[in-house]
RNA sequence: GCCCGGGUGGCGAAAUUGGUAGACGCAAGGGACUUAAAAUCCCUCGGUGGCAACACCGUGCCGGUUCAAGUCCGGCCCCGGGCACCA
């Protein structure tokens, strides 16, 4: 027997064990309840990072847990590996996005392997493979007949330089990375896939999702943005209605101009006549189309000169054009009432436009002399509507203008349609064939094949000069046709890679009813940081293919577990404008303080200070902790018991790597335990006590070890229920101490099986964290005619019974003393007790009991003055 | 700017969901073993006062509810995530 615990040894094995066995590979049973359970996969960025470490540890627990309890477990993996970074890489190193990114899937493979997940490698799908993407394409073609995608003109980062889109992480202060030119709005047409038509269910069915956390459902609720008002219809003189949407028609009457975003054909029709005008909407362009920086800009303004009629008053009402007005929301043009909204008062005020109160708060005077009322009220200065609510208003209003046919009720989402086109190479291709005069038809066959074998120049898709990829012919009159050249948005294929899990060999189907039997994912596993985006679009997805006929459930995702993202210092330097360089903890020396903050960082390579920040870790900012050094050195357990001791799932977690050495230590302590009692474990066999009489004469020291281990039991079981495995390591790591502590000499007869219990505890509750080491001692001292994973651990009640308590004793709230009372003790003797005690006495004196509370088993507060 | 989280010792955290604040671990300090180092083991470890028993203060800040608040309510500050072309 090895006399050190040697990690590479029993894990290299065990690995080795399970891929020749295939362990882990799931077969569709319908004796066993199924488990599906899934985590984001890895977009393959070169190396695993911490942030993949914990993601893929608390998926692999889980798992195994579920396993333990009984289920057949489908836990998957592939990778998310189309996408920017490959084109920025091939850039650089002068190779092709498809070579760089199996490379890396070959090595993140190896890393995956190497910390001993339980996956199915053979469900393994690359989403760059034909075999996966030609899927998507006939999906696509799908939508395209059911009348579920358009075509329409959408702005995109446009760089003047480089002649090239930009994504809008490409985009710095403004300007282009690469090129530093100030970027520009560009309206270019682009494919769309009609999720507001799926709005209504998308944000009912949130209500169903019991298993998914309250701050995501909310999250998506206003992601959707339901409003309900009104639109409407302001007619102006020589050109046609303008028509707004508000959730306020009860501040109708306060409204003293119309303002429409840049792009409003009523703006354009104005700049062709004035020069100031014109200059307003170039300046709108200039920025990047992200709402982060639209919402923070200065809002501007400038008069259109055009009059529009009130519908109810017929006053003349000013028409503006200002930056704050989205064309993509609701109908690009908004009624302003800067009495009662905040942005419109302020914009009010800085071009001297009328304010007109015309909401009045239910008690209390109106103040908008610093700012606008926004409340409910009761109307005024409204004609007809004067005293009525806000509420009976928006009604009546509504109403009114209905019955003239000025305007109707009206239901608006802040969701818009998905534009699923990119200007880009690396990525699945949009399955559309142009004929002569531009009209567009899906393709009939797929894949259409990306080409692999190219050149990145920097500037544009080399597929857009390809002619043998865009030369084609019709699919349906023969004639000579082009390819669209523009590919799919990344989140297309991770909308769908959880259901082609089921059925990944499949060659002639998308799906198919191994899609049912597995489907929905039983626990998906990710960062908080896909809360809407990559959620909302699989969950769209998942009702579009049950539309199409292809799946029967309505959700995908049962449970979630969003866990807290894995943050560092990003280190970093402006350079130029637009420009930032990123450097990686390795190339800059950091100094702290006593308190260990940060007081300056340099650069190593030239001694000069660099910029630090707090961020989630990354690829693109070169803040990733590379874990494989942790696995040379301590080995897969160490590195995964410590990433989940570390903090809870679902919080963030800064890294800091100086703690692993305690996960370490407790693995060798562990592994001595057992090879120190080898005689007695090897005599009484690794098992759960069924019959607890063995116990019923023994010394108290043994009743108390068995107490512990029982508490311990509990413990455990019910923080892996809950999803808190920091704790889960807390318990057993006590649970080892109490081990170590007792004088196992001193308990005679009963020491081997309590021994033995212990041990099965241990071994058991750590197995989903630590499956090597727990399934080295189970070989070594389990019983031979069970498996580790046969069976979760067994909670002996009788031994959780204790015969004292310990009471907590306060006077007005505060601890006085601790009392151990007998279990069966009266309310009235435990309030005797507390009274009794000397230090309670001492605060007591001289003061009148009021009040006595008494919680069972816990707490006195005696209540005095 | 808007939406969603978070803030507890020197550090990561725990607190059975309103009932002993700091479990478990890291770091640090002291000691044992050792020629020495590593490893291992033992002790101390929120702050202030005290020889001690113990007392007072303490969960980002201000206020409230309650016998009792880290936990609930109101208002603020700071940090993180997302904001539709990073994934």
């Amino acid at each position: 027997m090895q006399q050190e615990y040697d990690p590479l040894k029993i894990e290299t094995e065990l690995q080795l064990h399970w891929q020749e066995n295939k362990v882990f590979k799931a077969v569709e049973d319908s004796d066993k309840e199924k488990f599906y359970c899934l985590e984001m996969f890895p977009y393959p960025s070169g190396k695993l990072h911490m942030g993949h470490v914990r993601n893929y540890t608390i998926g692999d627990v889980i798992s195994r847990y579920q396993r333990m309890l009984g289920k057949n477990v489908l836990h998957p993996m592939g990778w998310d590996s189309f996408g920017l970074p490959a084109e920025n890489a091939a850039i650089a190193n002068k190779t092709a996005p498809a070579a760089w990114t199996d490379q890396n899937i070959a090595h993140m493979r190896e890393q995956l392997k190497r910390l001993g997940f339980s996956y199915d490698w053979d469900r393994e799908l690359a989403t760059c493979k034909p075999d996966y993407y030609r899927w998507e394409q006939w999906f696509f073609t799908q939508l395209y007949e059911r009348g579920l995608v358009y075509k329409k003109e959408a702005e995109v980062n446009w760089d003047p330089v480089d002649q090239t889109v930009l994504a809008n992480e490409q985009v710095i202060d403004g300007r282009g990375w690469r090129s530093g030119a100030l970027v520009e709005k560009k309206k270019i047409p682009q494919w769309f896939v009609k999720i507001t038509d799926y709005a209504q269910e998308l944000l009912t069915s949130l209500d169903d999702l019991d298993g998914w956390p309250d701050s995501v459902k909310t999250m998506q609720r206003n992601w959707i943005g339901k409003s309900v008002g009104a639109e409407v219809v302001f007619s102006v003189a020589g050109a046609s209605d303008l028509s707004v949407f508000t959730t306020r028609p009860d501040t109708i009457m306060g409204v003293t101009y119309l303002a429409v975003a840049a792009d409003h054909p009523l703006a354009i029709k104005a700049s062709q006549a004035n020069l100031d005008i014109a200059t307003f909407r170039k300046q709108c362009q200039q920025s990047s189309t992200a709402e982060a920086d639209l919402e923070t800009m200065e809002k501007l303004g400038i008069s259109l000169g055009i009059e529009a009629s009130h519908p109810v008053s017929g006053e003349s009402i000013p028409v503006w054009c200002a930056n704050f007005v989205l064309m993509s929301y609701g109908t690009g043009a908004v009624m302003a009432v800067p009495a009662h909204d905040q942005r419109d008062y302020e914009f009010a005020n800085k071009y001297g436009i009328d304010i007109k109160a015309v909401i009045h708060p239910v008690e209390g005077q109106l103040d908008i002399s610093q700012q606008a009322f926004v409340d409910y009220g009761v109307l005024a200065n409204s004609g007809q509507f004067d005293g009525q609510t806000s509420a009976d208003a928006s009604q009546s209003i509504t109403q009114w203008l209905t019955e003239r046919k000025l305007g109707e009720q009206k239901i608006n989402y802040r969701l818009r349609d998905w534009g699923v086109s990119r200007q880009r190479y690396w990525g699945c291709p949009i399955p559309i064939v142009y004929d002569a005069d531009g009209n567009a038809s899906p393709a009939i066959e797929f894949p259409v094949e990306l080409p692999t074998d190219v050149v990145m120049d920097g500037v544009g898709s080399p597929i857009k000069k390809m002619s043998s990829f865009i030369d084609t012919v019709h699919p349906i009159t023969g004639e000579p046709a082009q390819r669209e050249t523009d590919t799919f948005d990344t989140f297309f294929e991770s909308s769908w890679y959880y259901a082609r899990y089921c059925c990944p060999d499949l060659d002639t189907a998308m799906l198919d009813q191994r899609a049912n039997h597995w489907l929905p994912v039983d626990q998906y596993v990710g960062g908080i940081e896909h809360a809407v985006m990559h959620l909302l679009y699989a969950r769209f997805f998942h009702k579009l293919m049950r539309d199409v006929g292809l799946i029967d459930s309505d959700e995908p995702f049962v449970n979630l577990l969003t866990q807290g993202m894995v943050i560092a210092d990003t280190y970093f330097r402006k350079i130029g404008e637009g420009k930032e360089v990123f450097y990686a903890p390795n190339e800059v020396e950091v100094e702290r303080d006593s308190k260990g903050s940060v007081v300056s960082v340099m650069l190593i390579a030239d001694g000069q200070p660099v910029s630090v920040k707090l961020e989630k870790m990354s690829k693109s900012k070169n803040n990733g902790v590379d874990p494989q050094s942790m696995i040379d050195r301590y080995g897969a357990d160490t590195v995964r018991l410590f990433t989940m001791f570390a903090a809870p799932p679902e919080q963030s977690l800064e890294w800091n790597d100086d703690a692993i050495a305690g996960a370490s230590r407790f693995l060798r302590r562990l592994w001595s335990f057992f090879h120190k009692h080898q005689m007695s474990l090897q005599a009484v066999p690794l098992t759960a006590c069924t019959d607890s009489s063995i116990f019923s004469d023994s010394n108290s020291q043994t009743k108390s070890l068995r107490l512990i281990t029982h508490t311990i039991i509990e413990r455990v079981t019910r923080d892996y229920e809950r999803q808190q495995y920091n704790t889960v390591v807390a318990a057993a790591m006590e649970l080892m101490n109490a081990a170590e502590k007792a004088d196992w000499n001193a308990m005679g007869d009963a020491a081997a099986p309590a021994l033995s219990e212990l041990c099965y505890t241990l071994v058991k509750a750590l197995a989903p964290v630590t499956p090597h080491l727990s399934e080295h001692l189970w070989a070594l001292f389990g019983p031979s005619d069970a498996h580790l994973d046969d069976a979760w651990l067994l909670l002996d009640e009788s031994a959780l019974v204790r015969d004292e308590v310990t009471y907590v004793v306060q006077v007005n709230g505060k601890l006085r003393a601790k009392l151990e009372v007998a279990a069966s003790a009266e309310k009235q003797q435990v309030e005797e007790m507390a009274k009794n005690d000397e230090n309670v006495k001492r605060f007591l004196e001289g003061l009148t009991i009021r009040k006595i509370i008494v919680v069972p088993n816990k707490l006195v507060n005696i209540v005095a003055n």
